[in-house]
DNA sequence: ACCTGAACACCGTTCAAGT
DNA sequence: ACCTGAACACCGTTCAAGT
């Protein structure tokens, strides 16, 4: 018993009860948030936490706002427009990653808007300098960051899982499922399960350069890369 | 009163208890599962429900895997290899739209592997067919599947989201936080909010253009598309 | 083999009452 | 303004007991 929160005691506050509570949902998930643990770590009854907090799902609400402001800002790094986008979305997803809960209850409430938006501001200056314009400047800025955060939510849910059941192994073994797959290597590689780092940072590259590369209509070609004026210092 | 399955009595069945589970889950989600009401809908005890199905968890995995062998097959469509990819993402994510609770739960139960897999057979044979093999095969299955469950989560959860709050239209409104945008008609097709299907559908074929069309080493930086000596035919 | 009610250990939330 | 205990209406699950 005994709360963590430093001095004896000056009647609750609305921050301590965040303190609080963010500590249950970094160490065990929201889900093992419950409003009698939380006041028994504070050492209150637990209807003075509605006092200061409402009631559970707002508590959880302003928990969430909290920590998206802590993320802060992101530079982009790189020389080329595309890198510095593909630099921005990995950058976003380790912060994801960084606050393993965070994007689940975000995801929950429908606050994904929130925390998109400072990875937005990145975007679309990045996407800007890329020569993007209007409605598909948009559609780019939001196919990055959809990809991005919908990755991790997969990705996520990929790690939390006990132990996938069939599991790739056996779904992709060449003797079993796998048996249609023409190709060996492939049939092993899938078996040999993903390894979502590098799979991520395949899947931004080829996104950014499909947005950012198709100049008008055909797709495929290189297009109008030329601007190397072949003596740029 | 008076569950909905058909004749008057004949001893509980586990089939029965799985239907009665659908249609709550169907209609409220699987938050209204609960095994109390579920029992009421069926005109039984709470605890006969325990003998048919164990508990709550193995219950709603049960469902998972009826619905999942549900869904059937995905048979691709389009002239080029490229299309057809697009074409088996597309129809993945209308069949997950259909079930939209079901997303959730394979989600929640880290069962995303077994969803891939109609899909994954599908897109196999056509990256097979656009020239892939081996590791960047694999991948390229794997980026599609990633990227179209995760939008589809990402896409989902906006829709549940009641009123985003701050809200597009006043984080991108030209005189907020807008103001920094140079582009007055990114900034506006910002506010304007996003078309799921539209975004969707240029996210994925961006994607797929990227991962087809790479054909070497390094991406973006335009660096080796030199293959124009200047006279190739 | 199948079903039952009673009971346990939890929840979130409200309310009247205290200081 | 802030805190309290009692109480309500829910949960999932177990268990001993019935047929």
């Amino acid at each position: 018993m005994s709360g963590g929160s430093g001095s004896v005691r000056a009647s609750l506050t609305r921050e301590q009860v965040l303190d609080a509570a963010a500590v249950l949902v970094k160490q065990q998930g929201p889900r093992a948030l419950t409003m009698r643990k939380l006041a028994a770590e504070l050492g209150t009854a637990v209807t003075s936490i509605y006092w200061h907090v409402g009631n559970r799902e707002s508590l959880l609400e302003a928990l969430v706002e909290r920590t998206v402001a802590e993320l802060g800002d992101l530079t982009p790094r790189g020389r080329t427009p595309a890198a510095r986008v593909v630099s921005v979305a990995r950058a976003l997803r380790r912060r994801l990653l960084d606050h393993p809960h965070l994007i689940a209850m975000v995801h929950e409430r429908g606050l994904t808007e929130r925390m998109f938006q400072p990875a937005a501001r990145a975007l679309v200056h990045e996407v800007h300098a890329a020569g993007l314009r209007g409605t598909p400047a948009a559609e780019a800025v939001r196919a990055v960051l959809f990809q991005t955060v919908g990755f991790v939510l997969v990705e996520r849910n990929r790690a939390r899982a006990p132990a996938q059941r069939p599991g790739e192994q056996e779904l992709w073994d060449v003797r079993g499922a796998g048996q249609g797959v023409q190709d060996p290597a492939l049939a092993r590689a899938l078996a040999r399960g993903p390894q979502p780092e590098k799979l991520f940072t395949v899947s931004v590259r080829a996104l950014v350069d499909g947005l950012l590369n198709s100049p008008r209509s055909s797709p495929t070609t290189g297009g109008d890369v030329d601007s190397r004026t072949s003596g740029a210092s």
